[in-house]
DNA sequence: ATCTTGACTTGCC
DNA sequence: CGGCAAGCCAAGA
């Protein structure tokens, strides 16, 4: 794969790599795809949409759902419970439980910007 | 071309 | 805790 994609093209291959049963936060989409504050167009980019890409996988970074997913939160909802994730009485999800960061051949794969490689060794959460 | 919006995040009160 | 403002960047009007 060449490294000279687009920041879209990014944004959707980090969204299919997301395992079942796990999500990523539009922060850190954007931070992996090249731009840490890009989380915005990310959600843009999300609901351009893309055949066969698990946009329910992205979520924000309180968990929460996102509001103009296809069918709503509840769409959303639906889609998360179908990966076996457990969606919270308030319409989020534990990020302890389910959030997940690509391990180190993941991203090598995907040609990082070292400046991203950086911040990916210490994601300090929390 | 400028102004507003937005599937966001962080920082300050 | 919760609400508000700023920051960022692309798409629409």
């Amino acid at each position: 794969m060449r490294p000279p994609r687009t920041f879209r093209d990014r944004v959707r291959v980090i969204a299919r790599a997301v395992p079942k049963g796990r999500v990523l936060t539009y922060g850190q989409v954007a931070l992996l795809a090249g731009k840490p504050h890009g989380a915005r167009e990310v959600g843009w980019i999300c609901h351009a949409g893309g055949t066969g890409i698990p946009w329910h996988r992205v979520v924000n970074r309180a968990g929460g759902l996102a509001s103009g997913y296809t069918g709503g939160r509840a769409g959303h909802r639906r889609a998360l419970k179908r990966d076996g994730v457990r969606v919270g009485r308030n319409a989020r999800v534990d990020l302890d439980v389910y959030g997940w960061w690509p391990d180190a051949r993941s991203w090598k794969r995907w040609r990082l910007p070292a400046e991203t490689v950086a911040r990916l060794t210490r994601p300090d959460r929390g």
